[in-house]
DNA sequence: TGACAAAATCAACAGTGTTGATTATATTGC
DNA sequence: GCAATATAATCAACACTGTTGATTTTGTCA
């Protein structure tokens, strides 16, 4: 292995450890405790040196921010292989709700947390949004091929399925809150319980 | 007017002042410029004297989200004299888009943000939320009276539409996002829109 | 005017993100 | 192996943050 090929192997494996280290403290004591200084102490260095391999604490957020987009992305292509239109948009659903339940402060970092979206309004484009909006609107598309929700656009139900599922995972996230709240008895798991009321939902849309 | 009395007043107005500046501080320039200093600069006092009036920061969020609370619910009691109960659902819906939309900020505080969620992990009861739901349960409830949305609870009901409409809001408030983006040449109002998407979802649901 | 209470300020502590200057380490050419 | 060089890491400081115990100013009443 030449030197530039180690030295690049290193500078990655450095940041994976600060990227692994800022998001064990943002899962241990939540995100106001992830500081440069707590990161740095953890990685065993200098709080100097992780300005080395990021410009500042948003990059560092939104690298996370990114990496979460992968794994959502990498969820939601499990699922594509379910050959009914409608079976797999109420799995689209389910992958959604269980990555935001099961990850939640990848969810907080990806679509709550102000740091990665100021970044990306003041960056240039990035397609991971596009990528997994993309992969919903196909979903709901081939369902209305198939005959389903007449009288909607791909558009608009694409939104308000969206903002359902964002809606929950947030509600959760931040506050608490989830269905088993309100209706204890039925709900022994919150993905299942709010898919089965959306399920209940979309048949009665359905043709 | 006695001394107690005009002192009482004075902590009153010294407290309303302090809120006031929080808050125009967070409308002007974002959350994290709402600081204990720059409060105090605002109002010309020293950062010293708010702790006179407020416990800490979270004192003064909390309060701010209190007064949120009150601002929602008078807006929601304004349209409880529709008659039609699914009218009254719909505009109860629109009414809270609305709110979100037009104060953002205090939405932030209310829903969004850690600080208030936080105060209230710790404090005792409070009755703003339940008050604010059962209100929406009870619109809820007044159209499966009528006939409408049978084979469903009234909680998983009002869970999914409040979840949402707080998932709209939410992703406009963080991520700057509308529908209006997906689908602009029928959207010149996100709240009238997203609620036509809505009612049509609805429609389908009646009977 | 003097005594007392209330209000406001001060100075400091421990923490934050960030950076220009400095030191330590490792690799290269000889 | 040793000096020169490039890279990596650290240091010390700046301007912030929330918060608090001690101190000073202000206002009221006898």
């Amino acid at each position: 292995m030449g030197l530039t090929e180690r030295r690049q192997k290193e500078k990655v494996e450095m940041r994976q450890s600060i990227l692994d280290a800022a998001m064990d403290l943002f899962s241990a004591e939540g995100f106001e405790s992830v500081s440069i200084r707590k990161i740095a102490e953890k990685i065993e260095y200098h709080p100097s040196t992780i300005y080395l391999y990021f410009e500042d604490k948003d990059s560092i957020i939104f690298e996370l921010h990114n990496i979460g987009f992968l794994k959502l992305f990498d969820k939601q292509m499990s699922i594509q292989t379910i050959p009914d239109p409608l079976e797999r948009l109420l799995a689209h659903g389910r992958a959604y709700l269980e990555f935001a339940l099961e990850n939640p402060h990848f969810y907080d970092i990806m679509f709550i947390l102000p740091n990665a979206a100021e970044k990306l309004r003041i960056c240039a484009k990035w397609e991971g949004k596009d990528r997994a909006y993309g992969l919903l609107e196909k979903n709901i598309r081939e369902c209305m091929e198939a005959g389903y929700f007449t009288g909607l656009t791909v558009e608009g139900l694409a939104f308000v399925l969206w903002s359902m599922m964002h809606g929950i995972a947030t509600l959760h996230i931040r506050r608490g809150i989830v269905l088993e709240e309100f209706y204890r008895e039925q709900a022994n798991n919150l993905v299942e319980y709010s898919l089965d009321i959306l399920r209940t939902v979309i048949q009665k849309l359905m043709k």
